[in-house]
DNA sequence: TCTTTTTATGAAAACGTTTTCATAATTTCG
DNA sequence: CGAAATTATGAAAACGTTTTCATAAAAAGA
């Protein structure tokens, strides 16, 4: 248990030295021509008197925060938190501090976070929008005040320009609909998320594609885009399954979360999957091998999706460390798992 | 899309209106005399402009950062998730930014989150440890310079003082053991995280004085005190259930996930959940409603913890407009929800 | 040896706020 | 009406860095 102590500054360490803040400030920064015995004596003595740099002192006068923002919908979204847990270790490491904010799915909190984060000065904001964004007004702020934004998984469309990185979903759409036709379904329904997003979008997209090829006709009645919760999962399933239909024998859900749904719907109606329905989902959420039958799903690789954030992060801030600039977006791979349910 | 701007600072806002940057800064603080018209102006004006407060600036002065630091174990499990969204918010209301920053659960990172975050001056800094964490000198820094600090959830022993927030868990291990008693089970069995955390430390002691309260014996044999993961899990059950031994009909897992594995091992040797054996989890993380049969669990009401943890943090920062002081550590409610495992 | 280049250090200004100390303008009160 | 209290504003310093501009000391070149 330590003594009370105060804050050593600058001034302190150049006075207790006998030197100038401006050496001192060149020693600890190594910038300049400092002798090297100066600059041992520097860093000791800065060690000694337990220094820290005040980084409001420093961040006014470099005009720079060393901080990123992030938004994020839900960080308790499997995805999500994968993701930011790498990028926010990456971002460390690079003398980055990372603030989190949740936008809830919100768009006017998405709006005030927005606001928010660029009051505070952050030196680069990385964006995932809700699924209701449709404006996008609100972040201009920062392309105006060449700010780097990058936005990230759910992106604004082609039309509002702006740094891009996401994982290939129309892929992920056709392997999972590829799954389902090999596994030799016939009838497909699909339970995706609203088309409002990017991410159904190309789910959607690929997994049309993929019965297309394989022959299979799409039945309007089997296909759902709505918000993905249980309650209209379950409302969707009721559709699906209710009598004198003819019901679907395989069925790509776009969140794990619901093909568990999914999957509890058919479990408690006494249909067999994967025998009688085959069922795919989304993420690879580790939860989808804790249920049984274990979920078929779709692997993002969120670890390497973080490291090419935070590459493309790095260049857009200047660090000629990582590779060159690239306006395309950014498309991270994709991959099935397969398990019981499919 | 809007134009290339700069940033109007306070004395850009003082020029413009042919006032003194004094008067400016009095009039957006709104501290002292300021007459309301000028204060109308100075407001207008500065919506006009654009103008946001340069909070490093004003850190820099007032010796204040408006941030807080969060240290926690994996943000991807469930109670923390929950708790830390709730905590956001909340300070955000307040007009604070949160910095989360994730320890994997290695005490090394701890250490050197805490550096970080001292560095970079927070103006407090809420901690859950690591199940390792066994010195906390590397905390002491915070308090030696009159930083406010919080642990919650997984807090130092009493011996190191400090302010502290958690659940009752000795009252969560206690309605586990309760309950399965009320069920009829006569052999209990415990797997449990390592005795090192105050977590595993209470939940146990509450589970054991239940089943003393009710006459049950504690077989050495069927009680775990090991890491909380898939493979250590699976180890346990497999030692309970080797052949020749009498099997338990009871058993708490002190965590969610590790109850779901132990209802997997338990399915695939023909054993039936709750009939032969009765499980009960811990913290209602959502995964348990969704397998079969549903898991009972204890709830630990993330909500209501982020709400009084916050209360005592804006307290310990000199917010009068909340509860008093209490040196006490905090105790927060838990509840049991029974479901169909037990 | 004397100039030129390189290395090493210091003085002082700047970043954008907030606040203390004055002082001016207005209101209240005796 | 004049004194005291209140309200409103400004000048200037301070927060702790970093950096530009100078200049001194050392090394290199002629």
């Amino acid at each position: 248990m330590g003594e009370k102590q105060q804050h050593f500054n600058l001034l302190d360490l150049a006075e207790a030295l006998n030197l100038s803040p401006a050496t001192v400030s060149r020693a600890l920064n190594n910038t300049s021509y400092v002798k090297v015995e100066t600059k041992a004596r520097v860093l000791e003595m800065a060690r000694k008197m337990g220094y820290r740099k005040n980084t409001m002192a420093a961040g006014l006068r470099n005009n720079k925060t060393n901080t990123v923002g992030l938004i994020v919908p839900k960080i308790s979204m499997y995805f999500h938190a994968a993701a930011v847990t790498v990028i926010q270790n990456l971002l460390h490491v690079k003398g980055y501090h990372l603030i989190i904010a949740q936008s809830n799915d919100d768009p006017l909190m998405e709006k005030e976070l927005a606001e928010t984060l660029f009051s505070s000065r952050v030196d680069a904001v990385i964006v995932s929008c809700t699924l209701q964004t449709d404006d996008y007004a609100h972040f201009d702020v920062f392309a105006d005040h060449q700010i780097p934004i990058l936005f990230y998984d759910r992106v604004p469309p082609v039309s509002y320009a702006a740094r891009k990185i996401m994982g290939d979903d129309f892929k992920g759409g056709y392997l999972a609909g590829k799954h389902l036709a090999d596994a030799g379904c016939k009838r497909i329904g699909l339970i995706s998320g609203p088309l409002t997003s990017n991410l159904y979008q190309d789910r959607s997209a690929g997994f049309f594609s993929a019965l297309k090829e394989f022959n299979i006709p799409v039945d309007e009645e089997l296909i759902y885009h709505q918000p993905l919760n249980k309650e209209y999962t379950v409302k969707a399933m009721e559709q699906m399954f209710a009598k004198g239909k003819t019901v679907p024998d395989g069925l790509f859900v776009t969140s794990d979360r619901d093909a568990i749904t999914a999957m509890e719907c058919a479990g408690e109606w006494g249909i067999a999957v994967p025998d009688e329905l085959k069922i795919i989902g989304y993420s690879n959420d580790p939860v989808t091998a804790m249920v049984s039958p274990p979920v078929t799903t779709i692997e993002q690789f969120p670890e390497v999706f973080g490291d090419r954030l935070v590459a493309a992060l790095m260049e857009m801030l200047g660090d000629k460390t990582t590779s060159p600039a690239d306006h395309e977006p950014i498309i991270t791979p994709v991959e099935i798992i397969r398990r019981k349910s499919a």
